[in-house]
This record gives structure tokens, sequence and C-alpha cells, in this order.
DNA sequence: ATATAACAGTTGTTTTTGTAACTAACAATA
DNA sequence: TATTGTTAGTTACAAAAACAACTGTTATAT
């Protein structure tokens, strides 16, 4: 068995990248998952509708690279939970607007303070200049894909 | 609907983390699943393998962070396609020693050539500098949960 | 010794995902 | 106005993940 082949897999950057992404969704996770029993792609689409208001499955499937299926059965849950309501377009009949209900405002209001808090806390380890750094990187190796 | 609530998700940390892990992920997935037909857990117990020589189940777990059902339906589909071969210990028969086949080698060592083609071209809009912090921020944002 | 707990790993069941095929609506072209 | 193509979103089915309960083995403690 090779060894000392100068490839180590805690060094091998989509992993080490994948491992903190992990870690740190998953303990994010218990936020919205214990207190309002949503997945991580209820708690996208909800934060996109408290971020920029009323959109389509589409754009939001677009703007966070998420599959149509996996959006369509996340919409179809949120709404169930009265956290969201459709509307469907005039002018085009195929186009489902979305939006938040009072309901969905006011859990998005109490998910955005703990995600702040939760920001907050997990930084706390990094200086400014290290956060600017990271911010870039990761950008810079999505971009990669474009 | 709030707007200008300065929290914009696009800049939300554990977000953005994850959505660049998910990217490089999936585009770096099409190496071992394309070529070989294996998952990403299974490519993570090829390299600790590969890497490390021997190990259990349960070390491989604990290193990589996976629950015990998923490494050990994993080490199932490794062995059954004869990349993998398990020896019960002698001291302790509830514990089995894993290591690669001959033919497990012989794609570690293709996949780790790829791995290493994958990193440098991810790693070619940064800088040397760049990429010293970010494997230092993301080794710091997963010692927060430890 | 024997009961009890702890541990390594597997199996069964449910939930979630991935993929492809589908419906319904619109667009473009002949 | 037929025909063909494209798009938004849903549904059906298969693959994978999550979670709990299980088997067999070793360690601990009466």
């Amino acid at each position: 068995m090779q060894k000392n082949n100068f490839f180590l897999i805690e060094d091998f950057l989509p992993y080490i990248l994948t491992q903190a992404a992990e870690t740190v969704s998953a303990n994010f996770q218990a936020f919205y998952k214990g207190k309002y029993g949503i997945l991580r792609t209820e708690w996208r689409i909800l934060f996109h509708l408290g971020n920029f208001g009323q959109m389509t499955a589409r754009d939001i499937g677009i703007n966070a690279k998420t599959h149509k299926t996996k959006i369509s059965r996340a919409v179809f849950r949120l709404e169930k939970k009265k956290y969201l309501k459709r509307t469907t377009s005039e002018e085009d009949r195929r186009v489902e607007f979305l939006s938040l209900t009072e309901q969905g405002v006011a859990v998005y209001n109490d998910l955005k303070k703990e995600a702040e808090g939760f920001e907050t806390r997990i930084i706390k380890n990094l200086t400014e200049s290290e956060v600017l750094v990271l911010r870039q990187c990761l950008k810079k190796l999505e971009a990669n894909f474009d």
C-alpha cells in the first residue's frame, strides 16, 4: 500500500471545502430544522423570497443552482405549512409568482436573526481580512464553472 | 415584503460556502462517477485507504465525519467492485480491517492524478497566499464545532 | 461467573434526492 | 392555423440518505 505519495486527502481542497461546508451547514440546520421543521431547500426558498420579495420557482432555481424538481417539492411543503403563497401570472399562465405569507415573513425574520448570530459566531476566530479573502476565494472557485 | 434589511442570503457565509462546495464537488464527481461508477462516500473511502493504508470502517467514519451506515454500504459496493478487501481482526472479531485490492490501488492511482489536476485547475485563479488563507479559514470554521 | 453496558458493523424502514417523462401554456415557423 | 419547438412546473419511479433497531462481540461490574 503506497504512502508518502505526496497526495493527502486531508489537503485536497475540494475535500476540505466540502467537509467545512457540511460541518457548518449541519450545525446551522439545527436552527431551521429543529425550530420550524424545514429542510435546506425550504430554508433557501424562504430566504430568497424574504430577501428579494416575489419570485418564480424558476428564478429561485437559477439563483440557488437547484434543480426544478427539488424546488417544486420544497415549494409544495412550504405552501402546506402556509409560509408561502402562489399567484399565477396573468401574462403567462405557466408562471407562478411565489411570495411569503404573513406567517412566512415571521419565520423568515426569526431565522434571519438566528442566521446573523450564527454567522457572527462562526467567524469570530477569523480576522476581518481573512473573511474578506475567504469570500473572494469562494467566489473565484465557483467562477471556474460558469 | 421587507427588503434592504441588511441581510442578504448571497452574503451569508454558510450559504456561499455550501454553494462553492457543491459546485466544486459536483464537477469533480464527474471524474470518479463517470469513470468508475462510484459515489462520493466510495471515493472518500478509496482515498482514505489509498492514503493511510489499512483502516477500519469505524476510523474512516470518524475521520471523514460520515455515519457508519453510509460507510457500511459504500464498503459493500467497493467490495462488490473488487476495489477493496476485508480482514477480520484476530484480537477483536468485531473489527474488520479494510484495504485496497490491486485493482483498487490502480483506480486510486488514476483518480489521484485526476484529483491533482483538478485541484491545480480550480486554484489557478488564486494566488498562493489566497490559497493559504483559504485553507486556514476552512480549518478554523470546522474547528468551531469540535 | 453472570448480568449489563459498550462497541463494530449490518439490516430494515422511511424520507429525500435524481432522472426522466409528463402536462399545460406559449412561441415561432411554415 | 397546423406543426414544431420551448418553457414552467409536476409527477412517477429508481437510487441514495437518514434514522432506528438489530446481531454478534468484547469490556465492565457486580
